[in-house]
Order: structure tokens, then sequence, then C-alpha cells
DNA sequence: AATGACTTGTCAAATATTGTCTAAATGTAC
DNA sequence: GTACATTTAGACAATATTTGACAAGTCATT
């Protein structure tokens, strides 16, 4: 069982949804087919503005594929750590932290 | 006021303890004193064997300072981001995910 | 103003990431 | 099976990011 909401995960399903095809979506979005592969496969990771692009292009919810695609970098960086956990807690109080004071 | 639990609040708080100057410690650890300064004052972050051997020069818990400069790495990532907080609840999930099926 | 401690800015080298291309693999229909 | 379309893998070039080094800067002390 693959994690099933990571990015490429919804970008494939949402494709398969449609019935297109990657060469199709490729197309329209303007970039390679074997890339956009690497997308859905995780092998890869696009940047914002082509997450945006993949929102509109499939209509759907931007917020919902931006979280899924910066949880997923975030996920990557720390996954062989050991202190993964740990280091996610500590981060969100610095987050917060610096949210409050806006240094 | 400036986040007390970063890694380079941390590192120059050590070398503060010990009456040490840049020059020596950069000496000591071989490396250029303005890169050190940068580091205390997070300008730049050092890589995991530069913690470690911070650790080992100062007697510090490695444990911590690792802690520390992680945390401080995922925070400055996610920083400007609208969902960090969001983000990182979920990087913790798939965090979890990973560790317990080792994909 | 000379010295010492620290900081700042800039640059090239080193690293890492991304996009492209070609070929191989996989699948599907005949 | 073979022919064709789709997807994936691997290698490489192009970009972007990070890093370390150096020179010049500020600030404080004398």
């Amino acid at each position: 069982m693959t994690a099933n909401n990571t990015l490429g995960h919804i970008l494939r399903t949402q494709r398969e949804a449609k019935g297109l095809l990657l060469r199709q979506v490729a197309a329209a979005l303007d970039m390679d087919t074997a890339l956009l592969s690497k997308f859905e496969r995780n092998e890869r990771k696009p940047n914002k503005e082509q997450v945006q692009a993949f929102a509109k292009y499939y209509q759907a919810n931007e917020d919902e594929l931006l979280l899924a695609w910066l949880s997923d970098k975030i996920a990557d960086e720390v996954q062989h750590e050991v202190f993964a956990k740990e280091a996610l807690k500590a981060a969100e109080k610095k987050v917060d932290l610096f949210k409050r004071t806006k240094r």
C-alpha cells in the first residue's frame, strides 16, 4: 500500500478520473511526458507554479494540492532523520513564534 | 526578542559561556571565522557533520543540537508558506506512515 | 588612529535539482 | 505473436541553490 495523500497520487487520480493520457496533460501544460510521469510517481517534485497549474487544469482545489505538495517536501526532507517527529513538532513551535513576532 | 532555541543561538551561547572568540573556535574547527559568525546568526546553516563537530567541541548534547538544526531547517522552509502549520502536521502523518510501512 | 572582534557583501566552486532526450518496458488490440 | 500506443527508466545537459573563501566593512577599546 502506497501513501494515498501524496501530490503524485492526487495528480494521477485526477488524470485518470478524467480519462486523460500523460501525453495529453503534458501537452496541455507544456511539459515533457516523462516528467509528468515522474511527478505522478513522486520521483520528481514540481515547483509551486506547476502545482498551481495542475490545480487550474484539473479544476481541483488549489489549497489541497499545495498542502499535499508542501507536506511531501517536508516529509521527504526529514524522512531519514532519527528525530523526524520531534523536529517537526519543534519546527511548528518555531513557525508559531515567527508568525507571532514577525521577525 | 529573537528565538532562543535556534542552533545559532545555542552555538553562540556555548561559545560565550566558554569565553571563546569566533577566531578561536573557527580555527579549532577549521572553518572561516566569517562563516562561523553566520552560523551563529542563523544566516547560514551548517551541515550535519559540522553540527556534530560543534557538539563534540563544546561537549554539548549532540541530539539537542541536531534537533535544533533540523527544526531550524524545516521552519525556514515553510516559514513563508500560508499552510505552514497544516503542512507540518500533514508531514508528521506522512512520516509516521513511512516509518510504519518502511516503503 | 591603531588594534582586535565581529559582520557584511560578493564571488566562484561545489551540490543539488530540474527538464529533455532516447530507449526500454509495459500494456492492449488485432 | 506482432504492431502500436502508453508509460517508465536512465543518462545527460541546463538551472538553480548552497557553500566556503576572501576582502572590506563596522564597532568598540585603547
